[in-house]
DNA sequence: TACCAGGAGAAAA
DNA sequence: TTTTCTCATGGT
């Protein structure tokens, strides 16, 4: 992965779009639930699951903990696959108070955070890091979808790297910058949103998945 | 109508 | 070990 090539995507994606101001989350603990909502799901749904829970609840571990699975269940109906995403959020408060909250994770270095988050059913590697980016401000870059697609395109990646080995990659390749990568992971979705409805003449490194210049 | 969205884990091959 | 299936609502 060149350092170049990484910096010249992002000019060109900070140029076309600004900054972004990532993450829409009023605190800590609420990027780390919409983390956890947003699996495979568009943003605006979750917007409305968590504008459904704050009407309920107050957003605490220990609220939802108390709601039970049905409440929470029905609570987040509207971000999809609400059964398996009650589960999964019950599970990270579970671990998210067993550790102290905001305050015990904080004091752990980073690796031994990302291990800890890991370790809670349904945080997987992207979701731990939206949260260590995001929540605990860690120099962790996010690789998603939107990613692989973008630099397969771009011919910097084959697109069937394992995750950690792209997420090294960039790491390497941009050195440890929390602020670049909380932009830069937020101006691939911004470029997502996009894509060819503003390129009459698409380049190939839209991230419409299904834009024949592309294939 | 069909496809896709800011994945992850379990089950099957 | 790798691939496939399941979970589900809302917008385009």
């Amino acid at each position: 992965m060149e350092s170049a090539r990484l910096a010249a995507v992002y000019r060109v994606l900070y140029g076309t779009y600004g900054p972004q101001h990532w993450w829409p989350g009023d605190s800590p603990f609420e990027v780390m639930v919409g983390a956890v909502l947003t699996q495979n799901t568009a943003w605006s749904n979750v917007e409305r699951a968590l504008a459904r829970l704050t009407e309920r609840i107050p957003l605490t571990a220990e609220a939802i903990l108390a709601l039970g699975h049905e409440a929470l269940a029905e609570a987040i109906r509207p971000a999809g696959y609400f059964n398996v995403k009650a589960r999964r959020l019950r599970a990270f408060c579970h671990a998210f108070v067993a550790d102290g909250g905001l305050t015990g994770l904080s004091g752990l270095d980073t690796p031994t955070l990302r291990e800890r988050l890991l370790a809670v059913n349904g945080v997987g590697p992207e979701t731990a890091d939206d949260m260590l980016l995001y929540a605990f401000e860690r120099p962790v870059f996010v690789v998603d979808a939107y990613t692989r697609r973008l630099f397969a395109r771009l011919g910097l990646l084959a697109g069937d790297e394992g995750y950690e080995t792209i997420r090294h990659a960039f790491e390497r390749a941009l050195g440890a910058d929390t602020a670049l990568f909380n932009e830069y992971h937020a101006l691939i979705v911004r470029h997502a949103k996009a894509a060819c409805r503003t390129r009459p003449r698409c380049a190939g490194c839209c991230l419409n998945a299904h834009c024949p210049a592309a294939s």
